[in-house]
DNA sequence: CAAATTAGTCAAGACAATTGACTTAAAAGA
DNA sequence: TCTTTTAAGTCAATTGTCTTGACTAATTTG
């Protein structure tokens, strides 16, 4: 008698998500474009100037915006732009690696405030989370101190590491993948431990995080970010937002299989960090195997330009194969692989292979080169918890 | 002084945006669930009674919805379910193939209520698009004479043809390429020859929208159709909505490259049917070769039972790929090749290549038959303009 | 036959965007 | 210099849409 069989639909909406959606919308605009005025921010946003002149004095008491300068502009009366108050929101990230975590506080318009890592022991989240929780406590207690808003203007904890999440066995014995701090509840826990909403996103995740909201794809609705770290992955920004997946695992293309040598192997297995620190003969886990391998680049060392050759070949295919699939404006390459590495990699990887992409009239490069830094992961998760709730979004419309 | 640099920014909404959006939000529950009661309808969107009792109201006045038979489901009131009604809004889909096209007229839930096809002569868009504004206008008087209201309730025109859309030059120097008709400006002209809303995808985005509506897709937000046609390729719902990338040519997959043989080329240029046809020494013009495949696949021709284990094998692959870098739901074979074949090419296909999909956990399957007929990319485009105008998307939100 | 439960309506209220008239301030032109 | 034009921004009333709480209706349970 009773069928209860679950009904399933999208949420509706009311009037509090359309207000919702038109502050992130105006918060949106001031980010992409700099200080505005009201009425310029009408016209952009398609909303009457007396919207905006409310939600104005709304984001102004919540101490978002802030006014600038008057300025003139011709006839008229002068306008009052009114810009990011980078005080206005706070969020923490960080990022859980192989050896080592690292945790970041940024402010609403995405600077870095502080910056603190620490190394983690071998054994897992058993031994590891208390090392993450103490950074993150660290990190927010000197926020706390520089800035007293700080604790209530805090709106969340954005966490990076490496995917893919929640597959069932490890593909592969290296001690330093990641397998069991993926099978373990680490959202629950980092929320029961502090308080903060907590979300979790891959390393390529995080640096398109990270690019879209400071870096080369600012502004853009279509980008991929080639992560090269040690492993290897595509962060997806597909129509404005940051795409993941039913199971949060889209993008994991250094997974996917091609043929060379004669034989199916991972693309990760052949041009990523991994397999340049096996090309060297070093030990992934020296602490200062970054600079290092900045300085042998920087200084053409032959193994280093010989792995350079070989990578660029699989990366060249890496390149054409997210352009076929995903058409993106642009794609950016970012991630782990110290600076100069990253350069000569795009030199090497010149010319790219014919694609759909390669057309005359394009207003960005196919290829560009985004964050390589050991901090751009976590600053991509510290960067998440503005953007979820600040930017416009579909889901942010509807009713909780 | 006049410094008119173009401010960029999303565009705001209002009570009409919400009240849009609610609409289709319910339309979309109706359609996702069958009938349902407006007490069900205002639990499932998140509604209020009131405001899903208003909103039904309205929609009944619009034709679009009728109510049911009461019925008694325990205690209480009994409740009064409400379905869309077909007659609501019609559409017409247009398939432009090499040598054929196709037209179909469909209704509000996607029944197919007519279908034409006429032979496309030699010479592209200049000869062809009289034949192809002759079979539309033939498709719309004989849908007008059998519902007086189609004419008015006709949402719009789809169209569909084989990608990629606006590349510089043929990569290939067969006659049949498209590309005379790609670049050709097919959306003005027919919106001109029409008077219609027009829109464009190609084969394999077609399909991921017939999927979607009516198809194995149907409530799925991450599926990925594996379009296998004359060319191939991925039609891609991804959370929710179809994607197409920033030029339309996202998932564009038979142009990704994979080594085989010892030397890189193309997917589409070893599993497609163009690939068949070649393997087979039959003229792929030939107007009987659906039924003919069909045959020869239905009865194990030796011949065709090669060209799938070698095709196999590559699309194995495909699904690799696709299952790696978009993360799906589950993947959907689909598109122009006869049932017969499809049958034994997914069989063939087993086992499927370890990939983050392959859990014990999953509710759906890896890969599924979808709809293959040759009526299928015509379905798509008549049921894409019917989406548009009723589905909720973020977009219906904003203000125009 | 009364109580409980569920569907659905009515009418008033709350919320947020819109409208049109108004004020302010500057540049351009006579 | 003075008037006109133009643009930014505010004020107050209005409109559109969802929400609230009380109500009616119809059915099952005990």
């Amino acid at each position: 008698m009773n069928d209860i069989r679950p009904i399933r639909a999208t949420s509706g909406t009311n009037h509090e998500g359309t207000s919702a959606h038109n502050r992130r919308v105006i918060i949106d605009a001031l980010r992409l474009n700099g200080a505005l005025s009201r009425a310029d921010l009408a016209r952009a946003t398609r909303l009457t100037k007396q919207t905006v002149s409310n939600i104005m004095e709304e984001l102004e008491n919540d101490g978002l915006v802030i006014s600038r300068e008057t300025v003139r502009r011709g006839r008229g009366q002068p306008s009052t732009p009114y810009g990011l108050v980078p005080e206005g929101a706070f969020a923490i990230g960080l990022q859980i690696d192989r050896h080592i975590t690292r945790a970041i506080a940024v402010d609403l318009v995405g600077n870095v405030l502080i910056r603190k890592e620490a190394n983690l022991p071998a054994g897992g989240p058993a031994t590891g989370t208390p090392v993450v929780l103490q950074l993150v406590e660290s990190v927010r207690s000197e926020l706390k101190q520089r800035t007293a808003q700080a604790e209530k203007r805090l709106v969340g904890l954005g966490v990076a590491m490496p995917g893919p999440f929640g597959i069932e066995q490890d593909t592969d014995d290296n001690p330093w993948m990641m397998g069991p701090w993926q099978r373990f509840p680490l959202l629950e826990t980092l929320a029961a431990g502090t308080g903060l909403n907590v979300t979790l996103q891959n390393d390529a995740a995080a640096c398109a995080t990270a690019e879209r909201m400071v870096g080369a794809a600012h502004g853009l609705d279509h980008a991929v970010c080639l992560y090269v770290g040690y492993g290897i992955g595509a962060g997806l920004i597909l129509g404005g937002e940051l795409y993941s997946g039913a199971r949060g695992n889209a993008g994991e293309i250094g997974m996917a299989l091609l043929t060379a040598g004669g034989r199916l192997t991972q693309l990760e297995h052949r041009a990523s960090l991994a397999s340049l620190y096996e090309h060297l003969g070093v030990d992934p886990m020296a602490p200062d195997i970054y600079s290092l391998i900045d300085k042998r680049s920087a200084a053409d060392d032959p193994e280093i330009v010989a792995w350079i050759e070989k990578a660029a070949i699989d990366l060249r295919w890496a390149v054409h194969l997210i352009e076929t699939v995903f058409d993106p404006q642009t794609v950016i390459l970012c991630g782990g692989a110290p600076a100069a590495l990253a350069t000569r990699l795009i030199d090497a990887m010149q010319p790219l292979l014919p694609s759909n992409a390669d057309r005359t009239d394009r207003p960005l490069p196919r290829l560009q080169l985004g964050m390589t830094d050991p901090w751009a992961v976590a600053r991509g998760a510290a960067v998440e918890p503005i953007g979820h709730a600040f930017d416009p979004r579909f889901s942010a419309i509807l009713k909780s």
